[in-house]
DNA sequence: CTAATTGCAAAAGCTTTGCAGCGCA
DNA sequence: TGCGCTGCAAAGCTTTTGCAATTAG
């Protein structure tokens, strides 16, 4: 716990109730993958008195800080999921929903060699497999 | 133009003056990726009466079709492209905007290994590159 | 004490939908 | 002629923002 409220500080955060419990949420929570929405409800159920608006602020401000990534799967609806310093992509099951994460060097190695053969610099990189259980 | 409305017509959907200006459009633009406000603006333009709600569903109805792909780049909202048989990935400028279009097989195998080896088969993938001009 | 943060409600942006009228086959 | 299609306006969703009250340092 004193952890976070270092990581909060850290990022330049004061440490509010809703920060760190939004914080403690996603380092508790099964799920790796949320939506605001999602993360909002799971507060709710938790009996934590915190508005919808900012859990979406806290997650913002997250991401800038680097203490979150946000993913845009498809669906129209953001996901956030803690940085835990392991770069890795995303397989989702299109039918069960289920998110599954993998990393592959030889396609981190291809992206940069892409982007440099067209005269750019890779910034970053969204890779997601879209998948159904075999057949 | 005839081919057009063999187009429609093999989709299953009736040949109307919003459809065809619509695909048209999207074989005459210059961009190969526009937002369904970007063909509606350009059909203002070209004083086209076609109302955003009917670009909204002709664009949709298109995608089920297998006319056009839509894509869902950072920033909330779709792009669509039209569907020319020839699979590829995007590289997206994050200073300009500038959509750069790119295949990869090798990165194609390696998907198809990745999603068999997770025990999915694979549907279907979504790869961005966010690049910058290289300093 | 002071500036940052929060909650609420309202607003915004993209997309979809209900419905009456119009148009293709 | 008949059903599909369109336009308009209204509704829906996720996300953002304004503002007064609250809280951390």
């Amino acid at each position: 716990m004193a952890d976070q409220n270092q990581e909060l500080r850290k990022a330049g955060l004061k440490v509010t109730l809703p920060r760190v419990k939004i914080l403690q949420m996603l380092e508790a929570s099964e799920q790796r993958h949320l939506s605001a929405e999602e993360v909002y409800k799971q507060l709710m159920e938790a009996d934590e008195d915190v508005g919808l608006a900012t859990v979406y602020r806290v997650l913002t401000q997250f991401e800038a800080a680097g203490l979150v990534v946000r993913h845009n799967f498809d669906g129209g609806h953001s996901v956030f999921e803690l940085e835990r310093g392991d770069h890795h992509d995303h397989m989702v099951c299109v039918e069960s929903g289920q998110v599954v994460e993998f990393h592959n060097e030889e396609i981190e190695a291809l992206q940069e060699a892409i982007a440099e053969k067209h005269g750019f610099e890779l910034t970053g990189h969204s890779l997601v497999l879209y998948v159904k259980p075999k057949a």
